[in-house]
DNA sequence: TTGATATTTTGAAAATTTTCAAAATATCAT
DNA sequence: ATGATATTTTGAAAATTTTCAAAATATCAA
């Protein structure tokens, strides 16, 4: 699977972005992150596999423990894609000849 | 379904992301889009229709047509909360005391 | 109303995802 | 090596998604 999907697949499950919003705070180890959850430590697991695949998190091992970290590298180009596309709705055009003007970027 | 899973959730696949690339070139009617891919119309039906759940699109009728254009409120509060996450791989930090210091935000 | 065109809905199959419990692996302490 | 702790992998069930073909719906033109 391409990457974008990837990173966007990983950004659409709640408990996904719960761990992504918990290791902002700090690094963690899997069982910390795990107790945050009502799903089992397999599960978790399973989630951060999946966010490892799309390049979100990295994960180091300190003894028994695997810490896992953020890894932004992606969230910038996540970033990149969405900006590409307009902030304002797009004026009525005619469907089909499309006579193209200045398009204005997200956020302004 | 919460719109922010459904959001990415809808950008999380290839089909659906190019459809919204070819809405950013101007709005396009159904069959039109449809043509473009490989796959049925019913299928890009049912992906326009996940699009537009997401609110990433709009549809409106046009004679027998529908006519389908982006909707980018929706872009800017993805965007939005992939700009909460910093840019620079957090610093090893030792995992359970966290001392907090100034962080990045994204792109700077 | 009838026929043609455009799009969506339905029903069903194939593929994927999420979850759990149990088993397997890795590291540490003795 | 043995036992304890931390995490992942496996096997399997339940839920969801993607797709297609066929049927249904909506609009237009005559």
């Amino acid at each position: 699977m391409e990457i974008r999907s990837l990173v966007f697949k990983a950004l659409a499950d709640p408990t996904r972005r719960a761990i992504l919003d918990r290791l902002r705070e700090g690094d963690l180890n899997a069982g910390d992150l795990a107790a945050g959850f009502d799903i089992g430590k397999a599960s978790i697991s399973h989630h951060l596999n999946l966010l490892k695949q799309a390049g979100l998190v990295k994960a180091r091992r300190q003894g028994q423990q695997q810490i896992y970290t953020l890894h932004t590298t992606v969230f910038q180009e996540a970033l990149q894609w969405l900006m590409n596309f307009p902030t304002q709705p797009t004026p009525p055009t005619p469907p089909k000849g499309s006579e193209k003007s200045g398009r204005n970027g997200p956020l302004g």
